[in-house]
DNA sequence: GTGAAAGCGCTAACAC
DNA sequence: GTGTTAGCGCTTTCAC
């Protein structure tokens, strides 16, 4: 065994013998002060601060079972989604006193099992948001350990699923309202729940406003994709708007647009989901908004419940969405 | 004492007891293979496998003092800079074979340094980017623990800068073949070591192709910000091209300008900074490029290097920017 | 090449 | 309210 109690390193017997006190009272100091009396919990913090003492983490979880850490899992940290969302959840998670491992998957699902196998033993817990695993490895992992799925509706596991119902009910009532009656959704990727839902939701808000539906499909779903779709989009004779599967769709779309000199709203009024690009294209984009940053605070604290077996029940926390309307919006044009 | 060894949570002695061999022998297997023969290390992780044992993490760090994690803090994960370069260093550790924790300082020095303490003992390193901490306070960690910087110059400890001054460069050559004679750079915080260097860099190449620069401050570097800057931009009545501290800053600027029917690059050239936004706004934006993803490999790889006693000197790892011209510039307009 | 045993720093019975 | 003490699961000297 080697001592590294050479440098630096003030552990808890260096409190206790400086309080001319037990370990165990400095211990409780920390972690269950109201057994003691305040005079020795002031005391303790006092040496402890004067001396720089921390508990080290690893005891404590050896001794405790309780590792203070939870983990975020998440395909893409580069896809505009998750950032707000990873924010919250993690400002959440630090206000709690935990601190959070970031997993990202690449969008791969032997990946994204792996780095939860690393994590697991120092986790008391996971978020895993759009997870990419089948729903057998994650109902096995949820077994095993708490977990909180984000955009995954698997019964039995507590989850926040952003349902973009009335979101696009309502994108749908203002295109309505504007006239159109011809419209196009541009899907996401066909294994995407969040795809799932809103094409759901689209098919239904037209047949209840009676509008013409055409649906294209578009590969992975980006800027780039947005762009090469634009043809494809214009071929579609009577359409004069268009909802895509998220913002960086439509704003890929409104490059190809502006590129071809079509003018938006006039000529084709486009509608992005996530809001994630705030007003930040030309014109602003009218988009369905969702509050990612809540998912992911409310992700955190459904977690935060499991973790005190508060949990209980079949938690299925659905979060709403409503349309902003901005500039890329306006009366359908006439034929 | 709480005996958790109830449900689950195979241990070292499970493993050595059904191999009939002593625990020291697991452990070996899997921290010291070479020190035995080859079928008992072989017999081991059949074992281990078969029982589904994985070496818990926190007994070995206290036991070994080495946790096999690092953090990487950074002022705001939503800032669209960070999540490449996250993404980068979160891939390279998870190689090495260490788990990355996330803190988010949310630009606050106070926040930082908390996120910092509460780490510290989980964790063999930091990677502090864009720190928001006094260089006092990174120097005192840094003589705690290893240290990596990203765009903070702090000699003695080990850096990644991103220069800009090639393609700072080269924008501004690149206005003046245009015919551009009068510039403006809207800078950044004057806090943020980036900035320094862009202002810089661009007064020097200003001086150097004899442009005219006039510079106009911006508070907190965002789309807002930028669009709220149009109107003192084209109060600037000579000057055809901008160069602004970021892309966002940048694109918040073709916002305003389009918002006043000002034709980009016609009337004015826009230039960015970081190359965030990819081709992804209308015109597609002309920016100094700088690969933020490969800033956040290195930062690790230096980390790395750290940890295994192999940072040595005083390494300054400086990453080189380039002009990707899009969209935004053009011939300067004749007045 | 392998085993016995002493810790790593902390917490939690259990006494007092 | 506080102290004593036995572990938490692992690694690592020493022996052999």
């Amino acid at each position: 065994m080697t001592p590294r109690r050479s440098n630096a390193a003030i552990i808890i017997d260096d409190v206790a013998r400086a309080a001319g006190i037990s370990t165990a009272t400095v211990s409780r100091a920390f972690s269950r002060p109201h057994m003691l009396r305040p005079e020795t919990v002031a005391l303790v913090r006092k040496l402890a601060d004067q001396l720089g003492y921390q508990p080290n983490p690893a005891a404590r979880a050896l001794s405790t079972g309780r590792q203070g850490n939870i983990a975020i899992v998440l395909p893409d940290i580069a896809n505009p989604f998750f950032p707000p969302l990873l924010r919250a959840a993690q400002a959440a998670a630090d206000a709690a006193g935990y601190s959070v491992f970031l997993g990202d998957s690449d969008e791969n699902s032997t990946r994204e099992a792996r780095l939860i196998g690393k994590l697991t033993m120092q986790v008391e817990g996971f978020i895993l948001a759009s997870s990419r695993m089948t729903n057998r490895k994650i109902v096995e992992l949820g077994e095993r350990q708490p977990v909180v799925l984000i955009n995954r509706d698997i019964p039995g596991l507590p989850r926040v699923l952003i349902d973009p119902a009335k979101g696009i009910g309502a994108a749908v009532e203002h295109l309505s309202q504007l006239g159109h009656k011809n419209i196009a959704y541009v899907s996401g990727p066909a294994a995407s729940w969040s795809n799932q839902q809103r094409e759901y939701a689209v098919e239904k808000s037209c047949a209840k406003h009676k509008l013409r539906l055409r649906t294209l499909p578009i590969g992975h779903p980006d800027f780039e994709s947005g762009r090469e779709i634009t043809e494809k989009v214009l071929a579609l004779k009577r359409v004069t708007a268009v909802i895509t599967f998220d913002d960086s769709v439509a704003h890929g779309l409104l490059a190809g647009l502006a590129e071809r000199g079509i003018d938006v709203p006039r000529a084709l009024s486009v509608i992005g989901c996530d809001d994630v690009l705030g007003a930040s294209t030309y014109p602003a984009l009218t988009s369905v908004s969702a509050r990612c940053d809540e998912a992911g605070r409310l992700a955190f604290e459904l977690l935060h419940k499991s973790l005190n077996d508060e949990g209980g029940d079949d938690i299925r926390s659905v979060l709403d969405t409503w349309l902003v309307a901005r500039g890329t919006t306006g009366p359908a044009r006439i034929d």
